[in-house]
RNA sequence: GGGCCGGUAGCUCAGCCCGGUAGAGCGCUCGGUUUGCACCCGAGAGGUCCCGGGUUCAAAUCCCGGCCGGUCCA
């Protein structure tokens, strides 16, 4: 089949379909109507659904069409599969779930592993934000929303043929004949090429009265190096969009109005908004979904749909914004919903920053609905809702709630900051006398800096009449700023290349045979360079998963001994890396040695680390997740997801439970599971680490405390470990903490270390240990009123000692003038000048002291009246010229210095002579 | 993971560009005014200028490194 063939099932000839082209966007189309011009999709047809349904299911909502279509294709030799999390744990490339098949990819997609069920049908809940700006103003958008789907996958190789075209386009059809009622002639598929994510194929676009309703996706090329190439096996992609079909059978103006009903009501009645008049309502609508607010920016979306209208620009504007905000908010609220119940905690990045816009976005819809709501009270409203339908959230909504606020919190706090920080800014400019406009830089500033987007600027800038212009590019002109980001490398470990090993045997691995085997026998199948040694079986653990690598001794027949000092794994094959070259024979046996102690402390700090977590997740919620850990000999960590500061009292709460499961020695049991059958037992928390590779997964669970997929090596029971001790937790980003701790031996040595910090500091102090604090805290208040007593002292002592340097005084012409070294320090002989000038308004100060062992400070301060004709600075530039060293100031003090050659005495005489010349020039 | 901004009195911040005796407002203490409170008037206390290093006669200020916070983008 070729790109841009034509499409030709079954169905339609059985039924007598007719293909046609769209006189509007030259696309191929089938449908019953043999007159049909159009191909029946946006923007070349309008919806002609809204107000008259093609179904009669006035009562149709999210459940009621979710069943139908699972029920109907289960009737046709499906299997239901339960949905999947909305955060996709399972990959790297993506965080979130946007269609049904990222639920098999990359793993059943590629083959590697079969798929729960085939042929199969889910109601997949999705997140997309790329048409963000188009959600509560097209009427069609979503960020969350439904793909149910059925999925069947071929491979053609294997003889495994399921369903391809036809049966998919017959499916199709029949749901939305029989089970749904809509008359056959409106019915329209459209003929389309899809990719995707490094796959393509060709597909179906169903469109019923103008509305996109389903895609129909028959995935079979693979993108190789900018090429299509068939791919091995034929996916039958499929995606219905659950809430727009029930838009099409209620006929409401919008989506939103369709599936978010109660919600809306009882936001619309709690502000005490009117209904949108329901005619003017279905005229908006029937062609607001024709322009792409995204493309056009607001304020020309808006012009150009008051046109189509025929309305007045402003007038469109004040009926249809409060109701974009409802539905923003409607929109938004259940997408946080799962994203924070699926385990996503906001954060500055990654997923979790996606979820911080969205409560951002809300927010600002919030206020502009000028509502005496927290956006808390909203969430609460949907998730209500939301418990219905998927009651697992029910567990979750305090901690849904409780992220919501704050974000809240965070975010008015970033606002009030932020309005401070632009009338700060107004101020200087109006100070400045300058135009009174602020610069784009700044707007971009603002932005980008300090999160304030350029309407909020503008609106408080109006308020003391200072211009704001944003400009049409401004989030292109951002974009610029980011642009020049280069990424890291990553280096392997082992310069050790895949084809060097291809043809060696996967590696036997014996430490998970045996966590406890640390010496045994092996052949040596391959010596790399003299240092890289690989083996057909080993116990030696190579790095993995937060665990690093074994080391030990490999003795040879000859009796050799050499040490490991790392092991990797690369591929299947285990790689010992040696600390020296070596020559042994390939063939020859060798027996090896781990290093048992540092070993075992590592299978101890590993199993501690799942305690841990399960200890966690108690305390703090179920929506703590690992988001990292590294286990180390003395010292571990553990970084969870979790939305606030970790308090004193859930530490100490964590680090007890954690100690308790110790006490209970619970066994700990290692097993090797199906893929589908591990995730279908225990859910997707076994995905703790990260992604696990493979069909068989290992899965490590402490009896009825806590289940993950980990290749790593562990005790046999909690008690092994003998201790956990928390010793700190750091925020190391927004909605991470990093837990770190110490296992067994070293946590008893750690508080060992910290009560001798402890019996030093009460030694030192000299009081008992139970009192150091308050030893600490008198001896602060000590310090304090020394210092300010030692200042007063200063002061009197100053008074005193002025009258005394007033006497010695030399009279010049009207001047007092005093030039003495001091051995005070410069910022007291600056307080003594002070001092003296103060009291004699015609005195010239001249202090002259050492700032250290060659470098002298000059001092020069001048009475009130000295000053009418005198500088203090010009002085003290003349002065330092003895010293080629500088001086700064201004009329009436100045203070300089430089390198001290001469003695201060033979200074003080020459700066006399330069005084004295200066005041008779 | 990367970019940008910030860290100065209990709080909000100025001072930094261009180095030269650390400031304002609010709050606090005391006194005055007042039936009392608020307001008002007067006085006062309050600082490791985030930490470390460098440059300099001299660093809150300039340079480098670190820590902490904020924010935008992948």
């Amino acid at each position: 089949m070729k790109r841009g063939a034509k499409l030709e099932v079954e169905l339609f000839r059985d039924l007598g379909f007719v293909r046609k082209k769209c006189k509007h966007c030259g696309s191929y189309f089938w449908s019953l109507n043999p007159d049909a011009e159009y191909c029946g999709g946006q923007p070349c047809v309008d919806y002609t659904f809204i107000s008259a349904p093609p179904c009669v299911l006035s009562e149709a909502n999210r459940t009621l069409i979710r069943e139908k279509f699972l029920k109907f294709m289960e009737r046709n030799g499906h299997t239901i599969v339960k949905r999947y999390p909305i955060v996709a744990r399972w990959r790297d490339d993506v965080y979130l779930v946007g269609a049904s098949i990222y639920d098999f990819q990359p793993w059943v997609t590629n083959g590697i592993i079969p798929p729960p069920a085939n042929p199969l049908t889910i109601s997949q809940p999705c997140i997309r934000l790329t048409d963000i700006d188009n959600v509560g103003r097209s009427g069609r958008h979503l960020t969350e929303f439904e793909m149910m789907a059925h999925h069947a996958f071929n491979y053609p190789k294997k003889g495994m043929l399921i369903y391809w075209m036809d049966r998919t386009v017959e499916l199709a059809f029949r749901f939305f004949v029989e089970e749904l009622k809509v008359p056959k002639e409106k019915i329209f598929f459209k003929e389309d090429w899809w990719s995707g994510g490094g796959n393509a194929g060709e597909c179906f676009e169903v469109h019923i009265d103008g509305l996109e309703v389903a895609t129909l996706v028959f995935m079979h090329y693979v993108e190789r190096n900018g090429k299509f190439e068939e791919m091995e096996n034929q996916i039958v992609d499929t995606g219905y969009g659950l809430e727009r079909i029930v838009w099409l059978c209620k006929g409401t103006p919008t989506v939103y109005d369709a599936v978010f009903q109660s919600f809306i009501e009882k936001l619309r009645s709690t502000l005490g908004i009117e209904p949108l008049d329901l005619e003017l309502a279905k005229k908006i609508y029937a062609v607001a979904g024709r322009y792409d607010a995204k493309e056009l920016g607001a304020m020309r979306y808006y012009s150009i749909l008051a046109k189509a209208l025929g309305m007045n620009e402003n007038e469109l504007l004040n009926t249809i914004g409060p109701w974009e905000n409802i539905y923003i908010l409607a929109d938004h609220s259940r997408a946080l919903i799962f994203m924070l119940g699926d385990g996503v905690v906001p954060s500055n990045m990654g997923a979790g920053y996606l979820a911080r816009l969205l409560i951002r976005r809300a927010y600002r819809s919030l206020l502009r609905l000028q509502a005496d709501l927290s956006l808390t009270d909203v969430v609460s409203l949907e998730l209500s809702e939301v418990i219905r339908e998927f009651p697992e959230y029910r567990e979750l909504s305090d901690t849904i709630l409780d992220m919501i606020e704050e974000e809240e919190k965070r975010y008015k706090k970033t606002l009030r900051k932020g309005r401070n920080l632009v009338l700060r800014r107004i101020q200087r400019l109006k100070k400045l006398g300058k135009e009174a406009k602020l610069a784009i830089d700044d707007l971009i500033e603002f932005y980008d800096s300090h999160g304030l987007d350029p309407h909020f600027v503008k609106e408080i800038a109006e308020k003391y009449s200072v211009k704001v212009e944003i400009p049409e590019d401004f989030y292109a002109r951002l974009a610029e700023r980011h642009q020049s980001t280069k990424p890291k490398e990553k280096k392997s470990k082992v310069e050790l290349s895949e084809d060097l090993i291809s043809n060696v045997p996967p590696t036997i691995l014996l430490y998970y045979e045996n966590p406890k085997l640390f010496t045994f026998k092996a052949k040596v199948l391959k010596l790399i360079k003299g240092k890289y040694l690989i083996l057909d079986k080993t116990a030696f653990y190579p790095e993995g998963g937060g665990q690093p690598a074994d080391t030990g001794v490999i003795e040879t027949e000859d009796g050799t001994k050499v040490r490991v000092i790392d092991v990797q794994k690369v591929g299947n094959v285990v790689v010992h890396v040696l600390d020296r070259e070596v020559k042994i024979p390939e063939g020859s046996l060798v027996v090896g040695r781990v290093d048992a102690e540092r070993r075992l402390a590592l299978m101890r700090s590993h199993t501690a680390t799942h305690i841990l977590l399960g200890a966690a997740r108690r305390v703090l919620g179920p929506h703590v997740w690992q988001a990292g850990a590294s286990k180390g000999v003395e010292r571990s960590h553990l970084d969870i997801t979790h939305y606030k500061g970790v308090s004193r009292d859930e530490l100490n709460k964590i680090e007890l439970l954690a100690n308790k499961v110790i006490r209970e020695n619970r066994h700990v049991r290692v097993q090797m599971l199906p893929r589908e059958v591990a995730e279908s037992k225990y859910g997707f928390v076994l995905y703790q680490g990260g992604i696990v590779p493979g069909r068989e997964i290992r899965v490590v669970e402490i009896e009825n405390w806590d289940v993950q997929a980990c290749g790593g090596t562990h005790c046999e029971s909690t008690g092994e470990i003998g201790l956990i001790k928390l010793i700190k937790a750091d925020r190391i980003q927004d909605g991470v903490i990093r837990l770190e701790f110490t296992v067994g031996e070293y946590a008893i040595k750690y508080v060992q270390y910290e009560e001798e910090l402890l019996r030093k500091a009460a030694e030192l102090l000299r009081s008992p240990v139970d009192k150091v604090c308050d030893a600490i805290s008198k001896l602060r208040e000590r310090e304090k009123s020394i210092r300010s007593e030692l200042e007063h002292i200063k002061k009197r002592y100053f008074e005193i000692i002025s009258n005394n340097f007033l006497s010695t005084a030399v009279k010049i012409n009207e001047y007092y003038v005093i030039v003495r070294s001091t051995d005070l320090k410069r910022d007291d002989a600056i307080m003594l000048a002070e001092t003296i000038a103060t009291k004699e308004q015609s005195a010239i100060v001249v202090l002259l002291g050492k700032e250290s062992e060659n470098v002298a400070y000059v001092i020069v301060r001048l009475g009130e009246r000295a000053t009418k004709k005198l500088s203090a600075v010009s002085m003290a530039r003349s002065i330092v010229k003895l010293i080629r060293g500088g001086a700064g100031g201004d009329r009436r003090f100045a203070q300089g210095g430089g390198p001290l050659r001469l003695s201060l005495e033979e200074l003080v005489k020459r700066t006399a002579e330069v005084v004295r010349t200066c005041i008779e020039m």
